[in-house]
DNA sequence: CCGAATCCTAAACGATACTG
DNA sequence: CAGTATCGTTTAGGATTCGG
């Protein structure tokens, strides 16, 4: 059984719901994946992920920050530069972040054979 | 090293990305979640999340039968019934999924701990 | 009971311009 | 460089109604 049903815990009355919503997304999961790999700044996580916008990457960015997973270290430079790396915490997630990965990678096949299947369902 | 790494994918040019939008996402994890533990029904799953939407459970029914996730068996009784079920690859998928919910089960704490500090750190 | 179809609102998101 | 601010668009999502 998994921890969270040992626990007695309800996961919709209860905080593990909106961890899990702010998680479990996209976004944050694919910032944090890029950070994991080492600490990035801002513009290096922009090129990185080629789909987000200078928005959505600010917002996520600190919405990890309060929640902990990773730390935001201001260089007093000139130009000045931030730094984004993990936090303790951000490390303990990417153990099962990135069997979610490895999942996706091993099963994509399988995925597309099942959307095949169905498309050629469907036209029946 | 992760798998995805080792066999030297692109993680924004490839499928993978695709799958993971789809499957770190807010409805299709609480919905697994429901289903692993005992086939369900609509009305059953409605019920169980309680803050679902009957637009939103069909349309996350679709999805995840079309990734090969889940089956849909249709009872010819009167009234009819239709029971959702966990496919072999959708089995697959639930041990990084409930590690993911452990996860957050486990750390529930330290992330509310890092909202406190985060708060009180920008009042200042 | 299961779900499709419709309509409508709220939220997410992107593009751009601007600041320390 | 690392953002913030604003605006406009697109998408997600809820409520409701209808049909099998």
């Amino acid at each position: 059984m998994a921890e969270w049903q040992a626990m007695g815990l309800d996961l919709h009355n209860c905080p593990i719901r909106s961890i899990l919503d702010q998680v479990a997304a996209k976004w944050p999961v694919l910032i944090l994946l890029e950070v994991h790999q080492e600490p990035k700044r801002f513009n290096m996580l922009l090129r990185a992920i080629p789909d987000i916008s200078r928005r959505m990457l600010t917002q996520g960015l600190r919405d990890l920050e309060q929640n902990g997973l990773l730390t935001r270290t201001l260089f007093d430079t000139r130009p000045p530069a931030v730094e984004y790396a993990l936090t303790a915490l951000g490390r303990s997630l990417m153990d099962p972040l990135l069997a979610l990965v490895d999942w996706a990678a091993l099963n994509r096949a399988a995925v597309a054979e099942a959307h095949r299947l169905y498309d050629s369902a469907r036209q029946a």
